[in-house]
DNA sequence: AATCGTTATATCTAATCAAATATAACGCTA
DNA sequence: TAGCGTTATATTTGATTAGATATAACGATT
């Protein structure tokens, strides 16, 4: 058989979502280069959008989960917080453990 | 806290989705119905959207998970194959699995 | 033979979402 | 103070997707 079972986890806060696998991307982006527009370009995303995102985040989550700056040494910058990156790596830890998960359910189907 | 976490699971055949939620509640109304039109009625989905969805399950699959028939009694009919029936039955058993083990994640994580 | 409800398909329109463009504000640096 | 790269935001355009409409084919039933 050539049939793959895939998966898709996020967390929703007040019935909408506060972080998928698109959103934790950037935020890692965010965390190696110290920047929106540089986290956006890494991964091909467009400015406006990463920028919309990140906003929908900060307005969601209990805590800020990133800080920027205007203006300044190279024009500014944006960083996760201790808040953010906890987020980040509770995601991450869930996310491969359901991947494993799901590939032991699909080995014990009749899918194999 | 009132995060909550969600999934959605699918299998893929060649890259391409086989069987998500969407098209496993259609299959499940085609079985309770006995025909593609009706069963596009009850979940609120159009004919074309529904039968073209039906379309890419059959060509994709490596059997057929519907069978179908045009006039006679009634006008015709659609109904799962004993293939498509155990498809569906794996997908949901699955996907029950796959919410139990991530509600049993998030509680044992600091998102609580 | 006329009717009926269904499958099967094409075509056109509407709506939603992503992408591109433009611009203001900011504060360090030279 | 002029320039730079960045954040922050609005507006417009384009593309993809969903929805509506129309129609042919089919075979049991009457």
């Amino acid at each position: 058989m050539d049939y793959k079972i895939k998966s898709r986890i996020w967390i929703e806060a007040d019935g909408k979502i506060l972080l998928g696998e698109g959103r934790i991307s950037l935020l890692k982006a965010i965390d190696e280069t110290g920047s929106l527009s540089k986290a956006a370009k890494l991964i091909g995303m467009s400015y406006k959008k990463a920028w919309s995102l990140i906003d929908a985040v900060n307005k969601r989550a209990e805590m800020p989960v990133t800080t920027s700056s205007i203006g300044g040494k190279g024009g500014g910058g944006a960083e996760l917080t201790e808040y953010g990156k906890s987020l980040v790596e509770t995601f991450e830890t869930i996310n491969k453990n359901c991947w494993a998960f799901l590939d032991n359910q699909i080995k014990q189907s009749k899918l194999k």
